[in-house]
DNA sequence: CAAAATTGCGTAAGCACTTACGTAATATGA
DNA sequence: TCATATTACGTAAGTGCTTACGCAATTTTG
């Protein structure tokens, strides 16, 4: 046999590693229920055990339970209900919701597999006493150091070691970042209206063209963050379409952006400084306000670009940002 | 949050731990590859890397060094030259193997990755250290451990403890076994002839119904052999047909089916016990000689109902088994 | 108290492998 | 030496999850 590459490389193919010995053995055990005879899969178990213990009970709260993703419990129901293992019905007092629970027949082939979970258990347990480490400890240990800091954002901290964040102006060949970070940023939270969809599509002509500027931040070689400044009209700036890739977030990239379009702004004479942002992005929301901006009244033009909820805002002048003497 | 109760069942939802610890890895590291704009895809890593220290090689070398299957390394292959980061061509001296190497493309694109996959190294095994155990030592060993003794063998020598190995007659619920086994068994050996398959469908009308008999081995609830005496001409019976489901193979399964067949057979006034088997089926061969079957040459009608390389074996009677002394 | 957001769930499609199977080229063996 | 294995490889389909998405029912919010 040749030199097992995977082995050699060690760190670097953990993850194929942990998928083969996952592999193996739910296969394993996959078979022998299989020759078992019941009409079983092994990968019903857990959702089988849960709810021996405990029904009825929802499909999502199975997958909270399982820490599986809800289509997964889906499919796994759908395939014992079609067994005549489970049943279910509409919780009275949530129509949206399943409730599951065994059914008698369920309840027999769970006890009549009772055996083979035993030694599923024991063989098991001993593999992971030949390991000749607490396995399982270590396993627990690593899933909580994952849940604290995830793998991506470990990697990216120090892919990104050396690089500092550098802010940029637009050019052609950032252009269709801008559309993407937006996207990947607004995406999920909010929905793109047409008007919206428009300016990410041509930034080009939507912003540079009348006097505007978009902003890049990139660290190294990847362009993690973007801003526009829209010129709404002579002397008035509205900062917009604030991204940053998820990330990164949390690394002051956004504030240094917001820096930058303002002094690119009062740089191109900006009387007026505004913005126009959701209830929802709380974080930006907070970034805005410690930046100085503060809650206006727009006029209707600006008004009527937004939304009902939108929460508009305007950067008093810079001279009373560090002293607070008034007028 | 819900108690996880995977990580409640401990041992028993092992497999699904590992496989959940894995897929985050690796789409974790997917993600970084993909935003670090390289057309490049993490998992094609080590194909790339086996190809970047030996070229040019074949597909299934590539699959055994990394402990793939050949179908994957086949598609990763093929992704890649589609790519243009690796070329192939065929191998002059045997036709079938198609040799992979880097193109200059290729290797340029390995060196620009070499920052992620030296973060993607250090990141693992920062990760591995934080799980406060020799994982990578614990992986390896169990990994040996299952080699040396596969999961499915220790559940079934687990389930199988405390039940002994009974022979029994023919019986309809048995029928369908009859079929399953020898499959099981033949399937990749030999191809199957007409008529096996007719015999195999229905064993009672081929077999008993013409004076033979058919025994299965059980263990417990399950039937893990099974082996046929067919009735050729009175006082004449052939074993054949006899199976042993892979996983108990080496418990001298084969040997008590084949000892309660020559019971039968004797009891049923046997005059000749004989066997017909395939070269190939050294095992079987070995089973068969230490048990008195010897070589001899068939009778025509006998002859002819097997394919030219087959093996005639007769059984010497039983009063000269034990005493050498001659007629 | 409506409009808007969220939640529970299902379906479809994707992913990164695997097994199953077929074909052509090479090796083996009576 | 020629039929019979065996081997190298490709394609198709399966597996057991996942993400993406959409539809109702319920909850939140201005």
């Amino acid at each position: 046999m040749k030199t097992d590459l995977i082995r050699e490389l060690g760190p670097l193919a953990f993850a194929s590693r942990l998928r083969r010995l996952s592999d193996q053995l739910s296969h394993d055990v996959s078979m022998i229920y299989r020759d078992f005879e019941a009409d079983f899969e092994a990968r019903w178990f857990p959702v089988a055990r849960l709810l021996g213990r405990q029904s009825p009970i929802g499909v999502t709260e199975i997958a909270e339970s399982l820490g599986y993703t809800h289509p997964a419990v889906s499919q796994i129901a759908a395939a014992m209900e079609k067994r005549g293992l489970i049943r279910s019905r509409r919780d009275r007092t949530d129509e949206r919701r399943r409730l599951l629970s065994l059914t008698a027949k369920g309840k027999s082939t769970l006890a009549q597999i009772a055996p083979v979970w035993e030694a599923v258990r024991e063989c098991t347990g001993e593999l992971i006493r030949e390991s000749g480490q607490d396995f399982l400890q270590g396993l627990a240990a690593m899933e909580e150091s994952l849940r604290r800091r995830p793998m991506a954002e470990r990697l990216q901290t120090r892919l990104d070691s050396g690089s500092e964040v550098e802010i940029v102006p637009f050019t052609r060949t950032l252009e269709r970042h801008f559309e993407s970070l937006n996207r990947e940023w607004l995406g999920p939270i909010l929905p793109l209206e047409d008007n919206d969809r428009r300016i990410l599509r041509n930034p080009s002509a939507g912003i540079i063209q009348r006097g505007g500027q978009i902003l890049f931040a990139r660290i190294g070689e990847s362009v993690v963050g973007t801003v526009a400044i829209i010129l709404q009209r002579p002397g008035i700036f509205e900062i917009a379409k604030m991204a940053v890739t998820t990330r990164r977030r949390g690394k002051g990239i956004g504030r240094r952006l917001a820096q930058a379009a303002i002094d690119w702004a009062r740089q191109s004479g900006a009387a007026d400084i505004r913005i126009a942002t959701s209830p929802k992005l709380k974080a930006a929301l907070a970034l805005y306000q410690s930046m100085g901006f503060t809650r206006t009244t727009p006029d209707p033009a600006w008004r009527a670009e937004y939304q009902r909820r939108t929460i508009f805002m305007t950067l008093a002048p810079p001279r009373i940002q560090s002293d607070s003497t008034e007028g």
